[in-house]
Order: C-alpha cells, then sequence, then structure tokens
DNA sequence: AATTGCT
C-alpha cells in the first residue's frame, strides 16, 4: 500500500477511514470530479482525501455538511469527528491526541479600532462591472461563487468564517485556473482578494493529494513557497493562510529575517506544507540545509514585480533556479501584484510555463476610491505643509480617535528627521523603515493600526501589500521615483470600501515623475493642476509607458508586436487565445464601494 | 541614490 507523507501523520489517529454512510448531495455538489474531503480531513490533515480511493470522483461520499433547504452547513454534524460542539467549540475529543493544539485564528482577530465590520448590504452586483481579462491557451472559465469551486468542507467553513460571501473577481477567476495546475501572471490591486485566491487552491491541492513521505529528517521539505518582499507583509499572508487552513490539517510556517531563527527552526521540524517566507532567511534555511525545496508543487510571489526587480533578482534566482526546486511545468507557479511592468514580464517568463495571464481591474483603490492631490512644495516647507494637513486631520477624528494618515518619505534617515520633528511638535507620530530593529518595526505598525500613534512616517517598507484599515490619508511627503511604487504607496488608503485621500509633495527634484504621474492622475479622473501639465510637457519622457494601465493595471506582454512578431496589436480584438472575461465595457467606478467593505481581510 | 531582503 502506497504510503503517503500526511498517511504517516494519519494513520493513528484516522483509523476510521472515510464516512461509510453516504449522504445527501446537493445538486450544486453532484457530479463533481472531487468533493468535500471526509469529516477526518480536519484532523488527518493533508491527502486523507487520497487515501480514500473509494472517495475519490464518486459523488455519493461528498460530504454531507450541506442541510438541505438551508444553504448552511450543520453545526451539529458529527462525520466521526470528536467536534460534537460544532465548529466554534474545540472539545479536543479524542482526535486531538498527538497533536498539536491548533490555536483558532478566529478568536484573536483584531479588534476595530474605529467603526465596525459590515458583512451585509453589500452590493455584489457591481463586480460583474470590474474588467477582467485574460490571455493564454485555454483558460479555464470564472466561477461565481464559492460552492461552484468547492475546496473542501473543513475550507468551506473557514471561508464561511472569514465571511466571505462571494469570491471578488481575482478570485472568481484565479481559483480555477489555479485547481487547473496551470502557471498564472496575475495583475490585481492590492485589496482585490488575493491572498485567498492563492491560498485556497495551494491548500485544496495540499489536501486532496498524495505526495512521497519526506525523505530525511529535521529538514523541512514544504509543498508550496509563498515568497514577499517584506517580513511584515510575510507575517500578513502568514496570518491569512493560518484562517484559511485551519483544521484542515494543513501547516503553514513563516519565516523572515529580524527574529530569532530557533523558534522558526523549531516550527519548520514540526512539519510544514506551506512555507511562507521573504528571501533572505530563506537563502539562509536553505544554505543551512534545514529546508528543501525539492518536493516544492506550488510557489507563488507576491508583490511580483519588486520581487524580480534589481534589488531582488539574484536572491529570488538563486531560489527558484539554483536550489533543488523543481522546475516550471513541475511544479506550479503564479506571480501577482498590482503593477507589471514589461521588463519585469519578460524576465518572469522564465519561471512559468505555459501561463495564463489576468489582468483585474482595480478595485477599490487608486481610481476610484482615492481623492489624489498634488501640491507643489519647495523642500524647505513640507514640514510646515505637513504640519497643516495633520491639523487639518485632526479635526476629522472618528470615535475620538484621530484618523490615521500615513506619510511617505524617501530615506530610513529621512523617516527618523521626521518622527522625530513631528513628536517634538507634538504629533503622536512613529515610524517604521528598514533600520529599526523587528521588535521596533513590529510595535511601530501595531501602534498605528491601534489608533495609538495615528501618525505613521514610513520608507517604500510599508508601501506595498500591508493591509491596515483606517488610513484615511497617504502623505508623499517625498515623492517616489517609480511611477508603480506610488500606485502601492496609495493603495494603502481607500481600503474596505472607505473613501480616501492621497496628497503629494512636489517640486523640481520630482520633474522626472511629472508626465507618469499626470497621466495617472488623469486615467483617474483626478484634477491636475496646470503647472504639474507643465512640468509633464517640459520634461522628456523617462517615465514608464502606462498604457494599458488605465482601466487593468497591467497587460499581457506577450500581445506586444514587438515580442510577438507578425501579430498586430489585436489587444481587445478577441483573438483566438484570448478571453475577454466582462461584460460591461464600461468600468464602473460609483458603486464599487459598497462591495470591498466585507472585510479588511482581502489580501 | 534609495528602498527592501540571512547573522
Amino acid at each position: 500500500m502506497p504510503m503517503s507523507w500526511a498517511d504517516s501523520v494519519s494513520a493513528v489517529e484516522n483509523p476510521a477511514g472515510a464516512p461509510s454512510k453516504s449522504a445527501y448531495v446537493p445538486p450544486h455538489l453532484r457530479n463533481r470530479p472531487s468533493a468535500d474531503p471526509p469529516a477526518q480531513a480536519s484532523y488527518a490533515g493533508p491527502s486523507a482525501l487520497g487515501n480514500d480511493h473509494s472517495g475519490y470522483g464518486v459523488p455519493n461520499v461528498v460530504g454531507s455538511r450541506w442541510s438541505g433547504q438551508r444553504n448552511e452547513y450543520q453545526s451539529d454534524y458529527a462525520g466521526g469527528g470528536g467536534r460534537g460542539g460544532g465548529w466554534n467549540g474545540r472539545s479536543g475529543g479524542g482526535w486531538d491526541r498527538g497533536r498539536d493544539r491548533e490555536v483558532n485564528p478566529f478568536t484573536d482577530d483584531d479588534s476595530e479600532p474605529v467603526g465596525e465590520q459590515e458583512s451585509s448590504g453589500i452590493n455584489f452586483d457591481a463586480y460583474e462591472d470590474i474588467p477582467v481579462e485574460t490571455s493564454g491557451d485555454n483558460v479555464p472559465p470564472p466561477v461565481n461563487t464559492f460552492a461552484d469551486i468547492d475546496l473542501g468542507q473543513a475550507v468551506n467553513e473557514n471561508i464561511r468564517r472569514c465571511k466571505y460571501v462571494k469570491p471578488t473577481p481575482v478570485q472568481r477567476h484565479t481559483i480555477p485556473i489555479s485547481l487547473a495546475g496551470r502557471d498564472l501572471m496575475a495583475c490585481a490591486q492590492t485589496g482585490s482578494g488575493k491572498t485567498a485566491a492563492f491560498c485556497f487552491p495551494i491548500i485544496s491541492g495540499i489536501m486532496r493529494g498524495q505526495f512521497p513521505r519526506p525523505p530525511r529528517p529535521r529538514v523541512a521539505f514544504p509543498l508550496a513557497l509563498i515568497l514577499s518582499p517584506t517580513r511584515e507583509l510575510s507575517c500578513q499572508i502568514h496570518d491569512e493562510a493560518k484562517k484559511f487552513s485551519y483544521q484542515t490539517g494543513v501547516k503553514v510556517v513563516v519565516a523572515y529575517g529580524g527574529a530569532p531563527i530557533n523558534q522558526q527552526l523549531r516550527e519548520l521540524e514540526r512539519g510544514v506544507h506551506i512555507l511562507v517566507a521573504t528571501p533572505g532567511r530563506l537563502v539562509d534555511l536553505l544554505e543551512r540545509a534545514r529546508v528543501s525545496l525539492q518536493m516544492i508543487r506550488y510557489l507563488a510571489l507576491d508583490e511580483a514585480d519588486r520581487m524580480l526587480d534589481m534589488g531582488f533578482e539574484p536572491q529570488i534566482r538563486k531560489i527558484v533556479q539554483q536550489m533543488d526546486m523543481p522546475p516550471p511545468g513541475v511544479r506550479q507557479t503564479m506571480l501577482f501584484s498590482a503593477t507589471f511592468p514589461k521588463e519585469i514580464q519578460r524576465l518572469a517568463s522564465d519561471f512559468l510555463s505555459n501561463y495564463i495571464f489576468l489582468a483585474v481591474g482595480r478595485v477599490g483603490s487608486s481610481t476610484d476610491l482615492i481623492v489624489q492631490r498634488v501640491e507643489y512644495v519647495q523642500e524647505t516647507d513640507k514640514r510646515s505643509h505637513l504640519m497643516d494637513l495633520l491639523h487639518a486631520q485632526r479635526d476629522n477624528s472618528v470615535n475620538g480617535k484621530q484618523a490615521l494618515t500615513l506619510v511617505f518619505v524617501e530615506t530610513k534617515k529621512g523617516a527618523d528627521a521626521l518622527e522625530h520633528w513631528l513628536c517634538m511638535n507634538g504629533f503622536p507620530a512613529t515610524a517604521i523603515h528598514g533600520d529599526r530593529t523587528q521588535q521596533e518595526r513590529e510595535y511601530a505598525l501595531r501602534s498605528f493600526k491601534t489608533g495609538n500613534t495615528p501618525i505613521l512616517v514610513a520608507t517604500d517598507v510599508a508601501a506595498r501589500g500591508l493591509d491596515i484599515p483606517h488610513v484615511a490619508h497617504v502623505v508623499n511627503f517625498d515623492l517616489p521615483n517609480d511611477i508603480d511604487d506610488y500606485v502601492h504607496r496609495i493603495g494603502r488608503t481607500g481600503r474596505a470600501g472607505k473613501t480616501g485621500l492621497a496628497t503629494a509633495f512636489f517640486n523640481e527634484n520630482n520633474s522626472s515623475l511629472a508626465r507618469s504621474l499626470s497621466d495617472l492622475m488623469q486615467e483617474a479622473n483626478q484634477e491636475v493642476p496646470a503647472w504639474l501639465s507643465r512640468f509633464a510637457a517640459r520634461s522628456t519622457y523617462g517615465g514608464k509607458n502606462r498604457r494599458g494601465g488605465g482601466r487593468f493595471g497591467g497587460r499581457d506582454f506577450r500581445r506586444d508586436s514587438s515580442y510577438n512578431r507578425g501579430a498586430t496589436d489585436y489587444y481587445g480584438g478577441g483573438g483566438a487565445n484570448m478571453n475577454s472575461g466582462y461584460a460591461s465595457g464600461g468600468y464602473n467606478t460609483s458603486s464599487y464601494g459598497a462591495a470591498a467593505g466585507v472585510t479588511s481581510a482581502w489580501d
């Protein structure tokens, strides 16, 4: 009998095997190739289903959690488990023997500093208006509901606990693509549900697959690797992934620098299916031979354009191409970012095999929900100007808490200096940048999120991916040199359906950005000051070509005539291998706001 | 020239 990795774990704990009784199967789950894993999957862990040969492809063993007419799970379903009290009460029955007690990630949810989460009154129809574009061979069609996707009973319960009612556009498209085993390059704004989009299929795939036993002890053999460019972002992804994999038996471990390595090593030794990591620490672990990538089946790069830019590219190449990771085609690779410059796409195609390109219209960010302002401010006037903005913001408080303001500066020294100056002048400010200890970084972020210090001065360490609810105002005290960085920065506000404000201080030093900034603002229907247009007209065009960026934030470089010789630019023309997934060409900018408000856990 | 990313 073949012995899978998980079998070795589950054999003792799961003596009963799959449920023997067949159960009611709702119509939408009938005749599906694979189905909810048996209840024991929650305990038995990955590949419990793979062990259940009778269950594979046999509709009648589909989990019986569906309660007839009510589209809800029965909380009292006992299915052989030791959880009689329903999903919220861990009874700690016999199934937990020999297993580490899994902390319930849903109980320590960050309490909302201001406002409250609402999961009702959401206009999900607004999703239909979000433009989505796919290209590549045989693109699997999108799904409309989580039930259509059928990720398995345990994951379905976690979806419910997350209060995700309906998949977001990027999830509707990504999940079927990923479940079909296809490689993917996805352009989607942060806040669009990317993390869940790649975590769900990975978790589901690990639960259903059969994998060989790890060949060596004391070495971790993850099945999935998720890389991100900052420690805080890796932590955030890890926290999300823990929620999605709760009680599935899938183990998620995070590894990043600045934290004691020993604890991370202990976690790794206890077994890992999904490793979330920053590049530096992972390279260290690989060189110490404490992690092997030879069993990797899934590779996901978040903020992929950053991961492949000059600073990170060597490390990423080392991890992906020069260690023991299986090549493209053997592993499944998924790249995500809100921005995907053409050069980076070209680089990235090294890592991909016959991939699908997916671009989802900007959601709840730079175009619609954020009001962008640019003000001409000399270097010497920046501080007093900022003070004016902060004073104005101070009156704009909710529930007695000052609205959160995120101030981006270009240098670490500049961040220290500005924080100091703000504090000296009585502003409740803190700062985050790469020269701070990890403890200081995490403390600063926490203190900002909770509203204790509602002003955060940050370098680009905080520009990408971080989900900080209730940021009312992003100030580009120093503008970045790259328009894509600007897009990522202002994306920290206007989240979760709230409107946001982004103010930039512009002067001669930013001339090179004038053109692309003015173009971007124009695309977003923002008021472009006349002086900025003059700057833009004057400057020789050195910025990025944002063609196609207005509606999609990206475009498949394979469609470019320079790449695809002989082919005319059939962008939008519905060529043979193209599949435009949106019905209405109009980019709905007004109604999405409500839809974005489900929960802040969207990315 | 600057920002991330192992001790």
